[in-house]
DNA sequence: TCCCGCGGACGAAACAGTCCGTTCACATCG
DNA sequence: CGATGTGAACGGACTGTTTCGTCCGCGGGA
């Protein structure tokens, strides 16, 4: 969809984002239904289609609008660090910290992750920030701060713990406090130390 | 659904479970109607019903044989290691060895995880898998072996790298090779490490 | 007066799940 | 050994509901 919009429907656009984010976050996305959406904003479904071609367009508006925002917060980390190694506890803890701020989107990411019709598009967006922290992690080694390893490798296995402790606080498993965040950058770090001194 | 099965009957099960897997995790859970499953196995949808009470019990009984199976795995593996640290890697490396093993499975699970009425079982399980990988970090941190931390937080930080990691290798972004695994696991034993020697 | 924004009835399709007659495997008995 | 019985297993039409998406007329602000 691609309409010339006024101020009053830019506004009644993200309306139906963010309640639709609010929906599919917590019934999941196949279970709402548009009818769900409109009705319980009070508006008809002519409104629904002025704005989006289809649920599937909407969710991925959703999801673009959320990927540029954490991309966004962590370039913004990341640029602001001394040193390669700098640069990974930031972008790590920024990452962490945006998941933890923003679960309906977190969880919209993880579903996304398991379609293939909305994956695709998010892959991009994922490959691109795990290139980011590939080359910083490639910088780092040949800084000589971390041993040398597959960065690529090493990005994922980041991304991997932070995802997977965040989920965590979501399910309120772990609290979101400070010690987690430190806990969890330490393992990280020390995960891409290796052994620094060969006893 | 609790019926006395013939040999026919069980087998016929099977049948539905298998086909089912391999669709849920192709095409979604949500997407794949009960009429496509018997269509598909080329069967009458009295015998869908006949063996299920609906697909979501289908999907359920799914998920607790994968569980099942997987924690078979970690079971055996961790009970032939030799100290805790030994389990710790023997159980990392066979979570990740299964999990490559079934594509499908894993593919169920991280949907699953997405949904309320699917996690909800699927947590149960997990935290049992968890409190063991858990309680084996108590028993090397008791040793000496690692130092002192949140053995849960710990567990979940190396769920996390096994899971993610494996996820890049059935998008085809990592290779299944031993030398991911060995990184993977590696990397895991430095983050639980943490510093070993001050330098 | 435009035309953006909107309401809601509507069509067509798809869906989960039901129902009931039929068939198959096997046991029991005359 | 053939007739009869029994219950598991099955086929597929059918029901009632829900879904997406369209259509078309209305209104109010620029």
């Amino acid at each position: 969809m691609d309409r010339k919009l006024t101020q009053r429907g830019e506004e009644r656009r993200k309306q139906l984002m963010a309640y639709a984010t609010a929906r599919f976050a917590q019934n999941g996305f196949h279970p709402t239904s548009v009818a769900e959406i409109t009705e319980g904003l009070g508006v008809g479904k002519g409104v629904f289609y002025w704005y989006f071609d289809s649920k599937e367009e909407l969710l991925r508006a959703i999801l673009a609008d959320a990927q540029l925002d954490l991309r966004r917060r962590q370039r913004a980390a990341v640029s602001g660090a001394a040193s390669p190694s700098d640069g990974i506890e930031a972008g790590l803890r920024a990452s962490m910290a945006w998941s933890i701020e923003h679960p309906d989107y977190f969880r919209l990411f993880q579903f996304a992750a398991t379609d293939d019709r909305f994956n695709q598009g998010l892959r991009k967006g994922e490959q691109v920030a795990v290139n980011d922290a590939a080359k910083v992690l490639a910088a780092a080694m040949e800084a000589g701060e971390i041993p040398d390893g597959d960065a690529t490798l090493l990005s994922h296995a980041l991304l991997g713990v932070n995802t997977h402790l965040v989920q965590q606080v979501h399910r309120g498993v772990l609290a979101p406090s400070d010690d987690l965040i430190d806990a969890a950058v330490s393992f990280c770090l020390h995960g891409l130390l290796g052994r620094p001194a060969p006893a």
